[in-house]
RNA sequence: GGCCCGGUGGUGCAGUCGGUUAGCACGCCAGCCUGUCACGCUGGAGGUCGACGGUUCGAGUCCGUUCCGGGUCGCCA
């Protein structure tokens, strides 16, 4: 084995190009492919860069010639030689004009045959995948997204300091705050029976930040919440979490904006059209039955609940006399695309977000087939093709329920899924868009009372701010979702900044006095001393950086991430651990309850 | 907690109605080869089919349990 001492880097494999030729350079890197041809051999050699062709041949010492012989897979290798145009060129890579022909080669180390080959676009499973991410991350695809990750974070930060921003860290060990997500909890040594917990977000740091005069506030902020997995959903997450003082919800929006803009470019040499399209969180809800609508494509939601309820249909008119509604999505033109398995497929994926069923109506050559036609007069069965707009080669897909919610999450769900199906959502285009207007409250059946929709700080809209004890349901908070392509990327609110309306806001939530000092103390207090008005938002990295790779797994865009169980396969966590560090914590048994 | 999908040499997959020697590609090892670049050619090694139990004359295949992974609903202020 050779030694790396004396050798001196002068050039990352992926950057040799024609203009080279010539010159003496010096790589180093993993042996991605030796090819011996008898008195002739040719190495890949790879870096974070990319590949570049070693040459060994007639020329080469006799020594050096052995050495690259014994050459293996990801044998970790340094190399001086000269750069030479190709004799027969390669057009796929970068480099594939030139090779270095090696005048000294050093054998830094050997490896064991990978588990899985160090290639582009690995089809080897996620255990293995992640059991030896170390590895996974040499390949290429991998690399140019954690790469493009840090150019994304450094964009934030230049763009955030010329807008005038600090960057702040607030504590990883902090204060339980029930209501939210689970808390990850940390055991105290010093308070025995104490707990810390890891941020589910900065939220209450920043907004103190904001009273202390720090005005313009940023983080790349690691958050953490002790809930199931999602494929865009991990529990340990980054977020680029910003807080403004003196400020509107126009001025957020617009810095945000600016963000948005300048990183698609500089990523992507993607235009973003600025400023956003806004939709109240009742119209996004009404057209496209999801407060985080993809706008890239049609099939909006057409309520003709007041053409069915008096209906023989009991499904659509049950629905209706029951508080709910009946709803539609009208597929244009794309009735051939779904035959009736199709349907009964659809069906069964609208049941998985508790629809009873699906109706449907069809429109193919003049003739029109409904699940529905022998419960409905003619007359109704028109007067729903007519508020569909439904022409020749329509399917139009109903659902009916008592409840809203279900209409809405279910409908939501099919347009996005037929559109999926269709091939419809195109990953290079972006459709940007704030919701805005969200409930400044929503029922919990679960406790039996309404819960902050946001968090309990936002500030209810100007106009709503007098009916915040009266009428609950009605209230609507200065909150904000910042949307694109059907992915909540971030979301934020203008914070309530005087003590009489946040008292009024914990009463509406039905907190008692006790909890607010217990919970909430430190933030009421502080509001004594002048809060200046403040807001901002958080919005999440991970995601951020999945749709601009267009990845379909949050894990492909983090270095080390946890599997479904929320398990580190590569570190083998969570694990035991010994029996003194547990007494030292005061925590009894290492041993899981048996049953 | 519910539902759905998957687990077969190192890797990715095939394996029909339950049938006798579990197949293919890549990788790996050895030999040959002077312009390859997914090098080529010849030969070779490598599998108790995730685990346990059951049905059967016979199980990769059928049944049950369980483990692991993925997707999703609930959950995620």
């Amino acid at each position: 084995m050779d030694t790396i001492t004396g050798f001196h880097r002068t050039n990352y494999c992926g950057d040799l190009r024609l203009s080279d030729v010539g010159k003496t350079v010096s790589v180093c890197g993993w042996v991605q492919r030796q090819r011996d041809l008898g008195g002739l051999i040719f190495v890949d050699l790879r870096d974070r860069t990319g590949l570049v062709q070693l040459s060994f041949g007639d020329s080469t010492d006799r020594e050096i010639f052995e050495k690259a012989a014994s050459l293996r897979a990801e044998y970790v290798v340094a190399a001086t030689g000269i750069v030479r145009e190709r004799e027969s060129k390669s057009t796929k890579i970068a480099t594939g004009d030139i090779e270095i022909e090696v005048t000294e080669l050093r054998l830094l180390a050997k490896s064991e045959t990978p588990p899985f080959e160090i290639v582009e676009n690995s089809n080897a499973n996620d255990v293995l995948r992640l059991k030896y991410r170390y590895l996974d991350l040499r390949r290429a695809d991998m690399q140019r997204t954690i790469q493009l990750r840090h150019k994304i974070v450094k964009i934030c930060r230049d763009y955030f300091d010329e807008q005038g921003f600090l960057e702040i860290e607030t504590p990883i060990l902090t204060k339980s705050t029930p209501e939210g997500a689970r808390d990850y909890l940390v055991p105290s040594r010093v308070h025995p029976g104490k707990f810390y917990a890891l941020p589910q977000s900065p939220q209450q740091y920043k907004q103190l930040l904001m009273l202390s005069g720090f005005d313009r506030y940023i983080q790349i902020a690691r958050c953490f919440r002790d809930e199931d997995l999602r494929a865009d959903r991990q529990p340990e997450f980054t977020q680029i979490d910003l807080e403004m003082s003196f400020i509107t919800e126009d001025d957020i929006m617009t810095i945000q904006e600016g963000f948005m803009k300048r990183v698609f470019k500089e990523i992507l040499n993607v235009d973003v059209q600025t400023p956003f399209l806004r939709m109240p969180y009742r119209e996004a809800m009404d057209r496209f039955g999801s407060d985080k609508p993809d706008l890239r494509f049609g099939f909006e939601l057409c309520d003709v609940s007041d053409i069915v309820k008096d209906c023989e249909f009991s499904v659509f008119a049950d629905a209706v006399k029951n508080g709910g509604s009946v709803r539609l999505i009208n597929l244009n033109g794309h009735a051939a695309d779904f035959p009736r398995k199709k349907i009964d497929k659809l069906q069964d994926f609208a049941k998985t977000y508790r629809a009873k069923g699906l109706a449907w109506t069809r429109l193919i050559d003049g003739a029109v087939t409904s699940s529905y036609a022998k419960f409905l007069t003619e007359e109704q069965q028109n007067a729903i093709l007519e508020r569909a707009g439904a022409k020749d080669g329509d399917l139009v897909l109903l659902v009916a329920d008592a409840k809203n919610d279900v209409v809405f999450a279910s409908l939501g769900a099919l347009r996005c899924e037929c559109a999926k199906q269709l091939g419809l959502l195109k990953s290079d285009d972006f459709k940007f868009l704030w919701v805005t207007e969200f409930p400044m409250f929503e029922y919990s059946e679960e406790e039996g009372r309404y819960q902050a929709m946001h968090h309990p700080f936002t500030a209810p809209m100007e106009c709503d701010a007098d009916r915040i004890l009266t009428d609950k349901a009605n209230v609507r908070a200065r909150a904000y979702d910042i949307v694109l392509n059907g992915t909540e990327l971030g979301g934020g609110s203008i914070r309530i900044n005087t003590p009489d309306l946040q008292e009024k806001a914990f009463r509406a939530l039905e907190i008692s006095e006790e909890d607010i000092r217990e919970r909430f103390g430190h933030l009421v207090d502080a509001f004594k001393f002048g809060a200046p008005p403040h807001g901002g938002l958080a919005y999440g990295l991970d995601r951020l950086v999945m749709l601009m790779t267009g990845a379909e797994s949050i894990r492909d865009v983090i270095a080390f991430p946890k599997v479904q169980t929320a398990a580190d396969l590569m570190m083998n966590c969570p694990d035991v651990v010994d029996d003194k560090q547990m007494q030292e914590l005061y925590i009894a048994s290492t041993a899981p309850a048996e049953e």
